[in-house]
DNA sequence: TAACAGAGTGTTATAATATAACATTTAATA
DNA sequence: TATTAAATGTTATATTATAACACTCTGTTA
């Protein structure tokens, strides 16, 4: 289990951001909402991104190029991650199943290839759009 | 079934580009390597690249923003594809298993989402690399 | 056959995403 | 307090992707 992490001040501002949001985050969609806390620069972002992930406290939803706050605690340092991302509405929910996780971390590769983490995009339309 | 396309001067090119690699090729190194063959631009890459994928004959690898070609046939149309990337050589192989890939096909998700497609990467080492 | 529709092409320009490199500051610790 | 590790600020640039528009080619269909 990883323990609590303090927070630097950029990580913390862009932290509580993504947290706040609805849905996935765009790095320079951050970048222009804190700039009126003294961020100017990608770096800055990218940066602070980078550690969040390090840390699990956010996840980047590949497919869309976005951020979003993990909401599982069992996807432990993101080793194991899933979502479900709405085609029209954009919308993306973190998927924490334990049976699926278990399914696919356990799942071996004939190649002999030894996994240490995996990302699950599931795309569909959600309750309200479908 | 998807039945056999017939492809366009420029996707052909691209698709036998992709065919031939070795690895996931990115957009813009397609473009280098094509350039002798009078397509210069990388509009002329991306629309060839996403009439492929509608087509099935390649895949984006999302984590990397780089292409490979279909290798399996019951991917149908990349509506549920997997993929095994080597975090040290950056290989990538298409997993093709119809265990997983119908099981994670009739996973249900709680909030009632519908889903038509997914793509599942997994990360570690290859067995050279290990 | 003329005209039209659809897919594909070529081209220029630009948008969006991400990293390199370097100087400085702050925090934690020997 | 000297030393290190992590974080910051900044400028510049690399990489990935799309917009917009004019043109061509091919197969309908009126």
């Amino acid at each position: 289990m990883a323990q609590a992490q303090i927070l630097s001040r950029n990580q913390q501002i862009v932290l509580d951001i993504i947290e706040k949001a609805k849905g996935p985050l765009k790095a320079y969609s951050i970048l222009f909402n804190v700039q009126k806390k003294g961020i100017n620069a990608p770096q800055q972002i990218y940066r602070a991104l980078d550690k969040l992930i390090e840390m699990g406290k956010i996840h980047k939803i590949e497919s869309k190029n976005a951020f979003v706050a993990c909401r599982s605690s069992d996807c432990e340092i993101s080793k194991a991650t899933a979502f479900s991302i709405c085609e029209s509405c954009e919308m993306v929910d973190e998927i924490s199943d334990a049976k699926l996780s278990k399914y696919i971390s356990s799942f071996n590769h004939k190649k002999g290839m030894k996994f240490k983490r995996f990302n699950l995009e599931f795309f569909g339309l959600c309750k309200k759009c479908k």
